[in-house]
DNA sequence: TGCAACGTCGTGAAATTTTCCCGGCCTTGG
DNA sequence: CCAAGGCCGGGAAAATTTCACGACGTTGCA
């Protein structure tokens, strides 16, 4: 390996597809993996730490996930080169990822080409996106299906992440000291903007756009 | 590798992850894989054709998942040892796996040795359950959360299946055929069972335990 | 400046749903 | 034969959801 290297620092949680990254792009000339984290915490140390040329993250993971932690990298470098590569395959989780600072979104599901070749693109200062997400975001234009992030107030956004969190009426009312009739308007309100009719396509709507992570 | 190395067969849609499958697995004398698959009818054609020792299989695929093809192989092989190598750190898809009739139960967060550990266990004839699950276990235990498959009926199982898959209270009676009064009644009745309160924390439990994958 | 648009909060009343209690019907097992 | 329990639904009370409406403050823009 030359000092000319890209020198690349993994994320994901799990130990074995770590491996799996490392066997994928040892093969690629020019790539060196120099760090490893488990976590975000980590990931954020280890980016300053290190200073690697590319940083590829995975999303979800225990303690503060991928998301948070491309926020706060590129906060501490405003240049700092992160691919996003996860197992969701929804829209919601590109953009969030995206506008969160992330140059790539690749799905796990891809072939280990469309990885490396993700890696090169970034490194070379493009965004690279793969084609099964560019779909999905094609027909999530298509389908219509309101963004909750964009169509909700802030307000309503955050009653429906504390309706997420499994709060009652009254616990969220509590909380925000308003009236429990304020709490429940505002559920209506939010089911209507979102286009949805029942509580449970609510949640489903959540996980699809990535507002709810865990279970 | 002699001709008594133990065969197996990686089944799993991320070729990244089977890539670091193989890399852990080849540092180990006396395995070979022989062979990989990418979702659950891909992996239950070449158990048929390879007659592998061992299956190490993910549960979230495309098409029939791994609890389905765990199933499927062991009807045509009362004797095939499969091991599930899963993200999901619930004792729910444990329990599911294990009744399916999967040999042994590690979550990807495990250590590569762990892994390891579990397929010599498999291969020996054991039952290998990776700690953090053993943990979970206990803990849904002692926490008494309601397993919905075991403590509902199957009519209530049914009519929460069509609720998870956002029908709503006139097309379940429909599709039933019986009165929308029949399956409001079931659903306040399921919510009962199952100690939660609203739809919001009946998804979250129903995604805990497994009945509801996708989003 | 003024005012239109919008977010936030809340009330009241109607509409709907949820919940609880009930009885009937059927099957299963002792 | 009886007891137990799953399945089906009616009736009525209780709770929630929904809709219409108004007040108040902020923002943005003509």
């Amino acid at each position: 390996m030359s000092a000319a290297d890209a020198t690349i620092l993994l994320v994901d949680d799990h130990s074995v597809v770590r491996e799996g990254y490392r066997s994928v792009l040892q093969k690629q000339p020019g790539l060196r993996v120099i760090a490893e984290a488990a976590d975000g915490a980590e990931a954020y140390r280890l980016f300053k730490s290190e200073a690697p040329d590319l940083v590829i993250m995975d999303l979800s993971m225990p303690g503060i996930g991928g998301i948070e932690a491309v926020r706060r990298i590129r906060q501490w470098d405003k240049g700092a080169r992160i691919l996003v590569f996860t197992m969701h395959e929804n829209a919601g989780f590109a953009v969030q990822a995206i506008r969160a600072g992330a140059r790539g979104y690749v799905t796990k599901t891809s072939p280990p080409e469309t990885l490396v070749r993700a890696v090169m693109d970034v490194l070379a200062g493009k965004i690279a996106i793969s084609p099964d997400i560019d779909h999905e975001l094609a027909l999530s234009r298509i389908s219509g299906e309101s963004s909750a992030a964009d169509v909700l107030t802030p307000r309503e956004f955050e009653v429906l992440r504390l309706l997420l969190a499994e709060n009652t009426t009254e616990e969220i009312a509590e909380t925000l000291h308003v009236s429990p009739k304020t709490v429940a308007n505002l559920h209506s309100l939010i089911k209507d903007k979102l286009g949805v009719g029942s509580d449970i396509e609510l949640v489903r709507l959540a996980l699809r756009q990535g507002i709810l992570t865990e279970v």
